[in-house]
DNA sequence: TGACTTCTTGAACGCCCTGTCAAGAAGTTG
DNA sequence: CAACTTCTTGACAGGGCGTTCAAGAAGTCA
C-alpha cells in the first residue's frame, strides 16, 4: 500500500535532529515554536502535523538523543581493556559527533537537562529519563563485571555500585560543563575516577 | 535615620525562603508569578516592589540557597576524621534541613537545576553558578589537603582533582535523584566513592 | 483527466504570562 | 492633627505563547 497525497517537503529525521540541537542548547521552556520554525525552515502547521505538540516533539528528541548515545556507549565499551574506553566516555560527555556536527560549547547531557527541567512534574519525561539512566547503569554494570573477572578492574566494590557512581560522575560532569569547562581540572578529576577503578 | 512609611506586611526573608522552595521544586520557567502570589500570600505589586522582577527574585533565591548550603558544608567539614563528614555531605544532597522543613521528594541541587535551565544563555545565572562551584571545590580542596597531610586520605591524586570529582558526584547524585532515588544503589555508589579516597 | 489524499502556508484565536500603575491603607514625624 | 512616606491591592496593558484551521498546492491512483 503505497502512500498517496502530497509528499512531505522536508526530511523528518533531519528536522528532528536539528530540533534536538535547539532543545539541547536552550532547554524546553526557552525554546519556542517560533524559534523552531525559524531554525528548521518548516512552518508551524507542518511541525504540528508531523510531530504533534511541543511536548511530544521534545520528548521524541530526547528519545532520539538517548538512542544515539546508547549506540555509541555500547560500541565504545565493546573493547578490551575497558578503562581507556571508560575514559573516552567520561572525557566526551554526550559525544554525538555523528549526529551533532560542529558543536560549540558543551551543552551537557540532554537527559540530564530534562531531569532538571521537567522531572518530576512531567510523568512521561520522568519515564524517559529513568529508563535512560537504567540502561546506562545496566550497560556499564555488564562491562565492569567482565573487566573485574578479567582482573582489570578492582573488585573491592560491586560492579553495580561502580556503574552507579560512574552515572553520577558523567551526569555531574555534563552539568557542570555547561557553566564553563576547565579542561585541565576536568581531566584530572576523570583520571582520578579511572585510577580508582584500577585493580 | 529611622525608616518611615507603612511597614511591610510580610517577612521578607521568610517569603524569599518560601519562594526558594517553589522555585526549587518546579524550576524557573514553570513557576509563574501567579504561583508565587498564591503560595506566598503576597500580592504581585508587593513582590515586584520588594524583590524586583522574576529573574532577580529567582537569582536571589539561588544565592540564598547557596549561602545556606555553604554554611552547612563548612560546618560539616570542620571535623576529624574527614571521610565520615564527606559521606554525610554526599548522603544528603542539598541538605538544608534548617531552611527547608518537611521536604518530600529530593529536588536536586538548586544550583545544578539552574545550570541546566538558565546556563549558559543567562550571564548572571552563569556567574552565580560558576562562583558556587568554585567555592565548593575550594572548600573541599582545603579539607582534602589537610586530610591527606593527616594520612587519612590517599595522596595518589591531588586534592584539587579529588575535590573536582566530588563536585561531579554530588551534582550527578542530586540530579539523578530527582528522577527517583534508589537509596540502596545510591548508598553503595557513595561508599564506593568514599572508599576510593581512603589512604 | 478527475477524484482523492496529504502536506503547506500563514493568519487568527485564546490563553496566560510578566510587569505596571493609580488609588487607598497604614504607618512615622513634627 | 497634618504632612509625608512606604506598602498594598487588584485591575490592566501588552506581548508572546502554543495551538488550530481553512484554503491552496502537490502529489498518487484509476
Amino acid at each position: 500500500m503505497a502512500r498517496t497525497g502530497r509528499p512531505r517537503g522536508f526530511d523528518k529525521d533531519q528536522t528532528l535532529t536539528r530540533a534536538l540541537e535547539l532543545f539541547w542548547s536552550r532547554g524546553y521552556g526557552a525554546t519556542s515554536i517560533q524559534d523552531l520554525v525559524d531554525a528548521l525552515a518548516v512552518e508551524r502547521g507542518s511541525l504540528y502535523g508531523t510531530f504533534g505538540d511541543k511536548r511530544r516533539f521534545y520528548l521524541d528528541a530526547v528519545r532520539l538523543y538517548w538512542e544515539v548515545y546508547e549506540r555509541h556507549l555500547i560500541a565504545a565499551l565493546d573493547t578490551t581493556p575497558l578503562l581507556p574506553a571508560l575514559r573516552e566516555i567520561l572525557t566526551h560527555p554526550a559525544r554525538l559527533d555523528e549526529l551533532i556536527s560542529d558543536m560549540g560549547v558543551p551543552q551537557g547531557c540532554l537527559v540530564g537537562n530534562t531531569t532538571a527541567e521537567l522531572v518530576p512534574h512531567d510523568s512521561e519525561a520522568t519515564e524517559v529519563v529513568t529508563r535512560s539512566y537504567r540502561r546506562f547503569t545496566d550497560i556499564l554494570t555488564d562491562a565492569l563485571r567482565r573487566a573485574q573477572a578479567a582482573g582489570e578492574v578492582t573488585d573491592t566494590a560491586r560492579p553495580e555500585a561502580q556503574a552507579q557512581l560512574l552515572l553520577y560522575v558523567v551526569q555531574g560532569l555534563s552539568l557542570v560543563s555547561r557553566a564553563g569547562l576547565d579542561r585541565t581540572a576536568a581531566l584530572a578529576a576523570i583520571d582520578t575516577a579511572i585510577d580508582a577503578l584500577r585493580a
